[in-house]
DNA sequence: AGAATAGTGTCTTTTAGACAATATAAC
DNA sequence: GTTATATTGTCTAAAAGACACTATTCT
């Protein structure tokens, strides 16, 4: 099929992030500034290089990910999410992006090991809308990791992902919300994640008094997928007839 | 971070591809024999290195696809999966898999365009239980592509990838049944298939008179993703409980 | 007519959502 | 007590599923 002397053309890989958190209750994304050529000085998501050949793609993530949140990344979701490999998408040549979801809880605001360029977190509204400009593909990748997750709450334990080890069910909900851009009904949002077994598991103790009833503590339960799910909210339900048909 | 003198490690990129078809009601792959070492005389799922270093990846995926099934890969659903890049997958050094999903209409059983090395269909549930080895991590990358298609079904319109341009919506149940593997029943699936909006769009003509009364046919319809979704049944919904609680 | 498959109606059970009511704390 | 939040209960509307029934063709 190819010729004897032929071989494959060799690519670069990089590994890339997209980092969710809450803040005031508002989703956000974390964005690095660029400080070397192409995109210099723009905003970008972190990520780099594979270190070594004998690097694997995940750790590469986990080693990126704690550059630049200094997060002890054991307790932050993880995981992949598409390949991006236009050819033209990096002017340096044939790079390939493994980009991955990041979701970890609450960080403080002035980014901690702040050791390579400035990162920042910016809301996921004002990289969706293009009214924060990212470099390469990457506020495609961005909307693709922020839609997956919108998703992926439905029908997993992620909401959990953005919470501390123990949370409430209020601060549970509060997830939901910013994710989604939705209200939800307390009582019904309360006895949905009941429903669903091994979502989350109670801790003995009450805690948090903020001038109300206290509220349980739960921590995430080993169930990955939720049933019943968590359906999102549509906004009408009842829209377009593309074909008039019989009847 | 880096030394001045460091540069990235280079890799090598290949394309996989799980092909999906309907043969005799049963969900099938397609693999073929490989011709070269490593793994040599073994199956493997079609697919091979990136042409050049300007090739597409999804281009290079059609490629692929043309040469291993001789089919107008424009009527092929054709989608990217997932990585595969564990340092140890492949002897031959570093190389980074991108599998991609594909689904196809029933093929004749002697494989068209078998230039390279002979193909064949394999019964899904032979490469899930490991009764069919497959090279390198392709029996991986099969599991996840079909556990893909299951769920992909309920959510968008994939099923009509696997029928022809017109099709019946008993053929259509056919399809359901055999990737998920269960019955339905013939007057529910009906109805649901038709208040999804979008989903399949009358043909004038009724065809197909195979002994009783002629069925309309349909196409495939502009939506892609489906509301209200087509649910897999549950085997029970009643299971687990591992921590009994309160109450 | 009888067999076979397509398509419709209807009933029942389950689920989703709105929202009233009660519980437990702080002050 | 009042206020604030958590948790439980109840009612109603919508959806899912079982399944009897009608319709249209072929032999």
């Amino acid at each position: 099929m190819q010729d004897d002397a032929w071989s494959p053309p060799p690519v670069l890989l990089t590994v890339d992030l997209v980092i969710l958190t809450l803040r005031e209750g508002r989703l956000h994304v974390l964005v690095v500034e660029r400080g070397e050529a192409p995109f210099r000085g723009m905003p970008a998501l972190p990520g780099g290089f594979l270190n070594h050949d004998r690097e694997e793609i995940l750790d590469a993530a986990h080693r990126e990910l704690n550059e630049e949140t200094a997060l002890a990344s054991n307790w932050v979701h993880l995981e992949q999410l598409a390949v991006y490999g236009d050819s033209d998408r990096d002017p340096r040549g044939r790079v390939i992006s493994v980009a991955h979801l990041a979701i970890a809880p609450g960080l403080p605001d002035p980014l901690a090991g702040t050791d390579a360029t400035d990162a920042s977190w910016v809301p996921a509204e004002a990289v969706l809308s293009g009214e924060v400009e990212l470099a390469f593909d990457h506020r495609r990748i961005a909307t693709d990791g922020i839609e997956h997750a919108r998703t992926k709450l439905e029908f997993s334990s992620l909401a959990t992902a953005f919470c501390e080890e123990e949370f409430t069910i209020a601060e549970l909900q509060q997830v939901y919300e910013a994710v989604w851009g939705t209200k939800l009904d307390t009582r019904n949002f309360y006895r949905k994640v009941q429903a669903a077994k091994g979502f989350i598991i109670p801790v003995g103790t009450d805690r948090r008094s903020t001038g109300g009833r206290p509220a349980r503590l739960y921590r995430a339960g080993p169930k990955t997928v939720l049933f019943p799910p968590l359906i999102q909210p549509t906004p009408s339900a009842t829209e377009e007839n593309p074909n008039g048909e019989e009847e």
